[in-house]
DNA sequence: AAAGATTCCAACCGCAGGCCG
DNA sequence: GCGGCCTGCGGTTGGAATCTT
């Protein structure tokens, strides 16, 4: 794996790039496109390396940016999606009882910006990063959220800054909209890789409250489902549609244990005594069906729960072992 | 008005991984 | 399998613009 030596041949401009510069690159991307970008500076008269025209058209020139001030959509997305990609990539790990490894098989590797970048249309991931690195970070850092970690930041005596109720509700919703937003792009990446009769999961089926599209991936569908049961824990406050869903149901099928029965017994536990839930959830085993039942008239009583969402989090999503960490082979936040 | 401090962002740098001969 | 080429990524920098004193 060779270093490219495009950007060390002696005598090629570096710094700001001058208008004419810009018209040569315009001109030459308009009428021939941009081919080879190594080939490209001479074709096109200019004394640049390829790389460099490379950045100037994809973070300037391109016809498709927007520029301009980012809007409150634009910043809660990066925020939401950087608490999950906080590290140079997302990779949910190989874990035998993840029900993202076995039944949607999604390995995700995705490069933070760009993925961010791919949720914010006409934005560029060195906007994006620029933007989180002068306004976003600082305004995270002046609530009292740790922009690396996007948890609230702990003092010596354990107490912690800004507001920890929006700190921990902001997280959760970060993680959970990112594997989601993440997982999707993914698999229809992975579906356009597959043509025609992709594998269809003999572990795991799902049956989502809304009816689908006949060409949308089954797969998907179990993460909307497993969303509206799991996340539904956590950001049920921001999303109207979810609290309108009666039910999500997943079904186990042959040949799988995902769940131990620990971890079981803890999901149910939880959404039945911490949450007034209507479930039944048993140990999973060959057949089960883990279903998750919530009417309108327990909304109120979700709500006030979002007044202790730390204590959800310290207690359930986070340590090791857990019934999270078991599903997901990641540890939680 | 001027000097210094701060902010902002385009551009650069080095690295990693895919592709191909 | 190896090595060079090419592309794309995240982190960083440098200087212009703006703000503060």
């Amino acid at each position: 794996m060779g270093r490219s030596p495009c950007c060390e041949k002696v005598g090629l401009k570096k710094g700001p790039w001058t208008p004419e510069e810009d018209q040569k690159l315009l001109a030459y991307i308009e009428q021939h496109g941009h081919g080879s970008w190594r080939a490209l500076p001479l074709k096109a008269g200019l004394q640049r390396c390829g790389k460099s025209c490379r950045l100037r058209w994809i973070n300037y020139l391109r016809p498709d940016i927007k520029r301009g001030k980012f809007s409150l959509q634009e910043e809660q997305t990066i925020i939401q999606l950087h608490a999950l990609l906080g590290n140079r990539y997302f990779n949910i790990k190989h874990n035998p009882n993840s029900i993202f490894y076995i039944n949607l098989c999604v390995y995700i590797y995705m490069y933070r910006w760009s993925a961010i970048a791919t949720h914010l249309p006409k934005r560029t991931d060195n906007e994006i990063k620029n933007y989180w690195n002068t306004h976003l970070k600082k305004r995270l850092t002046k609530m009292g959220i740790d922009p690396v970690t996007h948890k609230p930041k702990t003092d010596a005596l354990g107490s912690t800054t800004g507001n920890p109720k929006d700190a921990a509700n902001l997280s959760h919703m970060a993680q959970w909209e990112s594997a989601r937003l993440e997982a999707e792009a993914r698999l229809v990446r992975e579906s356009k890789l597959v043509p025609s009769n992709p594998p269809q999961s003999n572990h795991f089926t799902a049956v989502a409250p809304s009816p689908t599209p006949a060409t949308r991936p089954q797969c998907l569908d179990v993460l909307k489902a497993w969303q509206g049961v799991v996340c539904g824990l956590f950001t049920f406050n921001m999303d109207n549609n979810n609290l309108q869903s009666p039910t999500s149901t997943l079904t186990f099928m042959e040949n799988t244990t995902t769940l131990p029965m620990s971890s079981s017994a803890s999901v149910n536990g939880m959404f039945n005594e911490n949450f007034g839930w209507s479930s039944s959830i048993n140990p999973c085993e060959s057949g089960d069906i883990l279903k998750v039942e919530y009417g309108s008239d327990q909304i109120p009583e979700l709500k006030e729960r979002l007044d202790h969402p730390m204590e959800l989090h310290e207690m359930d999503c986070s340590s090791e072992g857990t019934w999270f960490q078991e599903l997901f082979g990641f540890n939680g936040l």
